[in-house]
DNA sequence: TGTACATCAGTGAACGCGCGTTCACTGATGTAC
DNA sequence: TGTACATCAGTGAACGCGCGTTCACTGATGTAC
């Protein structure tokens, strides 16, 4: 009955969110219109809201892809301080500064998504809640709750000091600020003795 | 020939700075229109006009008149460690979290600043520049590489920090992560054996 | 002192435009017989 | 094998609305004489 291959519509819809995903981050979230999003996927305006119910529905669901993505990417880091180290380095990159539709949703949006509906804040709590998790079981080196503590410094750390480089219209104080980055986050996460070698 | 006192305009203009200072932090920049803002002075539509060239003007203007208040009350703070183990554990308090509108302003709307106007983000620069300063010049138990590097790293860590216990919709998990951004603070900034003590 | 005039901060209607959302429809694809 | 029909992903025009901006105006206040 059902003309199409029941992957059909998934994947339009897979490539919806990813798409969105990309012009959130690049554009915020109120810069991006409905007739965008939709563009940027190959489609037309009334397509939208056969996949989602509503500009909302969409947003909260691009978090939680986004997030999940983030949380498989560090899953497969190996183990050890010095693949979390080169993730820190990677993360405070110049390119990751320059390239926000490719990069961290928190950096990008996550000032817009406090001011956002209840169902994309429970979206972003429930997606960011393992990544903090992951991060805390990380750092071993460390009694637990100090791990957690530890945990989210790093990833606020993280994500304001890119927020901060992309704000700032000066290259160089940019790139200081991503240097001061590296060395505090590695202050916070590393095990004594490793911490700040430039 | 002036028929008003000359500080009558300037006295509006300062009103609309203020009041859209506040509208901005609580709906953030792409949030509020025109209209509210302007009717949050207490004008009609076209008073605009004869007090900004445009929007993006009084966004850039916004943002230095932000920064600088930020500014001269970090200047009155008095010297000495505890005054500003005071400051962070207040700008990390649940009263905050909760009242973005009186609140820090790179808190608010450092990712929206971030893909703004250039006119905005030069605003920003130029404003955010004399605080790092200010904040390295206050950490003057470290050698003052160190201290422009831990000042960069305390300023990002308190904004996304805030930003992430706004975003979270647990109350437990928001307070959880302002707490660990009080520890996590005092352990970039604190003199030596100062740190943690909760 | 009283009247005519100039100034100009603020008013409020209107502009074109893009927003999120709705809906009657098209047309490619499958099934039924 | 060939034709009629059902499905439904996607189309595209239209909806009311709020956006940033413009502009002819009002009316309170001062000065000039």
């Amino acid at each position: 009955m059902a003309r199409y291959a029941p992957e059909h519509k998934e994947a339009t819809r897979r490539r919806m969110i990813e798409t969105a995903g990309r012009r959130f981050k690049r554009d915020g979230i109120d810069g991006a219109g409905i007739a965008t999003l939709v563009a940027d996927a190959g489609l037309t305006n009334g397509a939208f809201y056969g996949h989602f119910s509503s500009k909302d529905d969409l947003i909260a669901t691009v978090v939680t892809d986004q997030l999940s993505r983030q949380l498989a990417m560090l899953e497969s880091l190996p183990l050890g301080w010095a693949p979390l180290e080169a993730f820190v380095r990677d993360y405070l990159s110049p390119t990751h500064r320059d390239n926000p539709a490719d990069g961290c949703p928190s950096a990008a949006l996550l000032d817009e998504i406090g001011r956002a509906d209840a169902v994309v804040r429970d979206a972003y709590t429930a997606g960011i809640r393992p990544l903090l998790e992951l991060v805390a079981r990380r750092l071993d080196h460390l009694p637990e709750g100090l791990a957690r503590e530890r945990a989210t410094g790093l990833l606020t750390l993280l994500f304001s000091t890119l927020q901060l480089a992309r704000a700032v219209t000066d290259r160089k104080l940019s790139d200081q600020i991503l240097a001061a980055g590296v060395q505090n986050a590695l202050l916070l996460a590393a095990p004594n003795g490793k911490e700040g070698k430039a």
